[in-house]
DNA sequence: ATGGAAATGATAATCATTTTCATTTGTGGT
DNA sequence: ACCACAAATGAAAATGATTATCATTTCCAT
């Protein structure tokens, strides 16, 4: 098992908090830092089993890679120009809770994430 | 362009109205139909611009595709064993509808789902 | 320094999806 | 029936993200 190199989670970081794995990796060929793309692979990975980044998925099925948080939110995604909204999801949260309190579920997390068409688009 | 092979939609709706591509295509042949791969991928992103099915991702980055209804719904899935319990979201078509109006989206879909420990693992 | 474990990365393999393009099928007009 | 033309089809190749392989390098503890 390999553990995350750092400089994979400093570039996520310096990104915003959310990208994929290739743009991580290009980030890090266009400011120098010598990597593999395997290995950015594998620092994701391990990163999301440490449940220090948790991912989800884009429209076209790539993978993006997101800073987990306290502050844990979703997003609202526009379909057509990609504008990504971050909105608070209180509700989601308590439904979540419940929902696997009412089934005998136990140590859940979730995903919620609404997509359609932005204001401009 | 082109319109969708109603094959297509039948043999979705015998898979239970939710498959990927490949599964219904597999499930074609399988039965008999004589039907090329293009031409499901084709009938079935027909099938969305239609609004008929809507499409949402696996974790592993396959696209599934469910049949759009009145009777939508989510799922509690354990992470251990894969079973799965479907849910009931009004909290979330709720919540979905109001953050999109408050930021002025329109047309929009969501995904929501819940994973962790059933009461068995 | 030395041996072994962990980390790395180039390359090849995998797999869903899309593109290309030649062929087949359907349709309307004559 | 015949012909022309558009739409539909599907085999095969291309694409692009992700994963597997495996030889090499780096890190430590002795």
């Amino acid at each position: 098992m390999s553990r995350s190199n750092p400089r994979v989670l400093s570039t996520l970081e310096r990104a915003g908090g959310f990208a994929s794995a290739q743009e991580v990796y290009k980030l890090m060929q266009r400011e120098g830092e010598k990597i593999g793309l395997t290995t950015v692979y594998r620092s994701l990975q391990s990163l999301v089993n440490d449940k220090i980044v948790d991912v989800l998925r884009r429209d076209d099925g790539e993978a993006i890679y997101r800073l987990c948080g306290e502050n844990h939110h979703h997003h609202l995604v526009c379909k057509s120009c990609g504008e990504t909204v971050e909105i608070e999801g209180v509700a989601i949260e308590k439904w979540a809770k419940a929902m696997a309190a009412e089934h005998g579920f136990r140590d859940v997390g979730h995903t919620a994430e609404i997509f359609g068409l932005c204001s401009k688009c």
